[in-house]
DNA sequence: ATGCGTCGGTCT
DNA sequence: GACCGACGCATG
């Protein structure tokens, strides 16, 4: 008797049996259909064997296979086992999302044709045209080379641009061939002397064989980019591929345009989430053949099978965007290291403001740390200044001296930019006369006031509701935005600042295809201007022009129920900070707050990330947190408070578990969401191997004896917040 | 996840 | 007596 054991598509933490006719050829990773629960599913082939507990009666066929080479090879098997079960994630559910759509969904890995965009012989002059969008695509082509056409549109170029293009035969379409580039002789762009620090470390990375992690700790323009690309070259030499992660909006045009030139006969592939099924695919079976030389990707580009990696880099590797939030909650970067340990491999982690549990692992060699401290373009250092708060008049969320320094920058000629992490215009709505708060009717929180809209608008739920007239208890018209939001700075500074101009950055302003590139493009034009962003505006983006940073709500990082509130408003200063003064002239920052004489704060300002960082990671061994401790959490919710605090509670031992700290439950920082309750179990351990068994006996419990169907559920390792 | 059977209630 | 939704359960 043959049977194989095959890992579906569900939420169960097991596999299921099936029988396998002699006739049939299949290995491992292989996709198969079968009869489910009288469905027909796609499957994934584990184990063949000759025996089964399961009853023979109960017993179905394979009905088919589906493939005649593995989706999966075996080191992507492993992988993938390890990733379920340091996750505590289904197996199924772990391979189905690591698998492209068209795969998941049983279509054939081989028929995919893309079109790719390129200058033609006349083209590659690049004539002066008089449109001015036929003229950009021309120069992105030049600079950035042959590019897929959908990428191509997805840098917000319309399909009449590149028809009038192809009609004047500057550019063509064709469908890309496949080549093997490791035969190619390496035809490297123009490339800079490496400063001494950045030769040392290239030197350190290329004498590295196997596996070993490099802890890049490098300031904003200490040229961490080019010790990546001489890192590079050798692998490439010795033909072998190479992945990129960067975070999810740091994949812009120059970004990738730097590797293209450098690299400029290699196929560059780009994984990210606006690509389509079909190119998804595509860009898999490429990194799979071996055809790919680099992936640029976000996160789930750790993923990729490919066939010969000789190098992973992760950029911006204390970037949040790394770790996943709902379904399979993996970080990249974390596995990004059980890759390149499976592949022999070197690991390059670079930042300006490492995570605190990256710098403990470098701090005790776990990973090897290389300092890049010198400024390639400027020589200054930024300026901080503290602006104290208490007792201070305030206007539109400024200080006085906040608005002095403003106008004295932008007389020069010179851009601000001001930072506040709350998108709208204002928080919440309040009654005047008895004080009654607008609340969004789903969730436990209120709905932020968006001006420009007229709408409530809640952040968590997305439901949107009409401004009142009138104050539902009291009958008032006294209704009042109380708190601030980016679009009322926009507007508060547009109205002080008569006559410049006010460019906001957020969420809001950029959902439409193109927009954040043509603000973007305004701003580099130069000139006094006004730049208003959350979070956005700090990553990635460089502004020449920019030489005042302000921080409005420093405090929100300094007294905050999450322990890593305080990590990531440094890194957020300091990147802001990165982004000023780049132009020869060093740049100042100022950070509005209560609490000047905070001791976090001020080592940060007087010392930079990296004191700061090994001061906070005492205070994290003081505390028995992150990373001295491991946490998980159980989150639960349900329609139902009672069911949710039952199946919590349950879950929480007579007895305790030795080396194991629980707490809960506990409500949610929003307890509620959408109408669902939402609660959570915190697991804490000393020991990374007591937390995994302690997990998967979890797991299992709570799938035999919990009546789980009745919650949504699930586990998150290593939490990144507690939402 | 998802479809199926059971149970209790309501509607005609 | 037919019909509907909520709930519990098994899926090989």
């Amino acid at each position: 008797m043959l049977i194989l054991e095959v890992a579906l598509k569900l939420p169960l933490h097991r596999t299921f049996d099936y029988l396998l006719a002699p006739t049939m050829q299949v290995e491992a990773g292989m996709r198969v259909t079968v009869n489910f629960a009288n469905r027909r599913c796609t499957a994934i082939a584990l184990v063949k064997k000759d025996d089964t507990d399961v009853p023979k009666e109960k017993l179905k066929q394979i009905i088919e296979v589906l493939d005649e080479h593995p989706v999966f090879n075996q080191a992507q098997l492993s992988f993938l086992h390890f990733v379920s079960q340091y996750y505590c994630h289904p197996i199924g559910d772990t391979l189905f999302t690591a698998l492209p759509a068209v795969l998941r969904d049983g279509g054939s890995p081989d028929k995919t044709q893309i079109p790719i965009v390129r200058l033609t012989e006349k083209g590659q002059k690049l004539p002066t045209l008089r449109a001015k969008k036929q003229q950009a695509l021309l120069s992105q082509l030049y600079e950035g080379g042959a590019i897929k056409l959908s990428e191509l549109k997805a840098l917000g170029f319309a399909s009449q641009t590149i028809k009038a293009l192809e009609e004047k035969a500057l550019i063509s379409q064709s469908i890309e061939h496949d080549s093997d580039w490791s035969q190619n002789e390496l035809q490297l762009g123009e490339k800079p002397r490496l400063n001494d620090q950045q030769a040392t470390i290239c030197s350190a990375v290329n004498a590295q064989v196997g596996y070993r992690t490099f802890l890049i700790e490098g300031v904003t323009g200490s040229g961490k980019t080019e010790v990546y690309l001489q890192s590079l070259e050798n692998i490439i030499k010795a033909g072998k591929q190479a992945l990129i992660l960067v975070p999810e909006i740091g994949l812009t045009p120059q970004t990738v345009n730097r590797f293209k030139k450098r690299f400029n006969n290699l196929p560059i592939d780009l994984w990210h989430s606006n690509l389509t099924d079909n190119e998804r695919l595509h860009t898999w079976r490429r990194a799979e053949k071996g055809l790919s030389a680099l992936v640029i990707g976000t996160r789930s580009a750790i993923f990729l099978p490919f066939q010969n990696l000789g190098m992973i880099i992760v950029d911006e590797e204390h970037d949040n965007s790394f770790k996943q939030q709902e379904g399979l909650r993996y970080h990249a970067r974390d596995l990004a290291a059980f890759r390149a340990h499976q592949a022999h491999c070197p690991l390059l982690l670079g930042t300006a403001t490492p995570a605190l549990e990256t710098l403990h692992k470098a701090i005790t060699n776990k990973y090897q740390l290389v300092t890049l401290s010198k400024r390639a373009q400027t020589q200054h250092d930024n300026q901080f200044h503290l602006v104290d708060m208490k007792g201070q008049p305030e206007q539109g969320g400024f200080s006085p001296m906040s608005l002095h320094w403003m106008e004295k920058t932008l007389a020069r000629g010179k851009q601000v930019m001001v930072f506040l992490n709350r998108r709208g215009f204002a928080p919440t709505l309040m009654c005047h006369e008895c004080g009654w708060l607008n609340t969004c009717k789903h969730c436990s929180t209120s709905a932020t006031y968006h001006k420009n809209m007229n709408r409530l608008v809640c952040h968590h739920c997305g439901e949107q509701d009409f401004v009142p007239r009138q104050c539902p208890d009291c009958g008032s018209t006294q209704i009042m935005p109380t708190g601030l939001g980016t679009e009322q700075l926009e507007g508060f500074l547009s109205e002080r600042f008569d006559d410049i101009p006010v460019t906001r950055i957020d969420r809001d302003s950029t959902r439409r295809k193109g927009s954040l590139e043509s603000a973007l493009e305004e701003i580099n034009q130069g000139g006094a201007r006004i730049l208003v962003g959350t979070q956005m505006l700090a990553k990635g983006h460089h502004f020449a022009d920019v030489s005042l940073v302000i921080i409005l709500d420093v405090d929100s990082g300094l007294y905050s129920c999450d322990f890593r509130a305080t990590e990531q408003m440094a890194q957020l200063i300091t990147q802001v900070a990165g982004r000023a003064g780049r132009a020869g002239e060093a740049g100042t920052v100022l950070l509005q707050t209560h609490f000047p004489e905070h001791p976090l704060l001020q080592d940060l300002i007087n010392n930079g990330y990296g004191d700061f960082a090994r001061y906070a990671l005492q205070e994290r061994e003081e505390a028995m947190l992150p990373p001295f401790a491991h946490l998980a959490i159980i989150r639960a919710e349900a329609t139902n408070i009672n069911t949710v605090l039952r199946f919590l509670s349950d879950l929480v031992p007579a007895t305790p578990y030795p080396g194991i700290q629980l707490l809960g439950p506990i409500p949610a920082p929003l307890e509620r969401i959408a109408g669902k309750f939402r609660y959570q179990l915190h697991i804490h351990a000393q020991q990374r191997t007591v937390l995994r068994d302690y997990l998967s006996q979890l797991a299992r419990y709570i799938a035999t004896h919990e009546s789980a169907n009745r919650v949504r559920w699930s586990i998150d390792v290593d939490p990144m917040d507690s939402y």
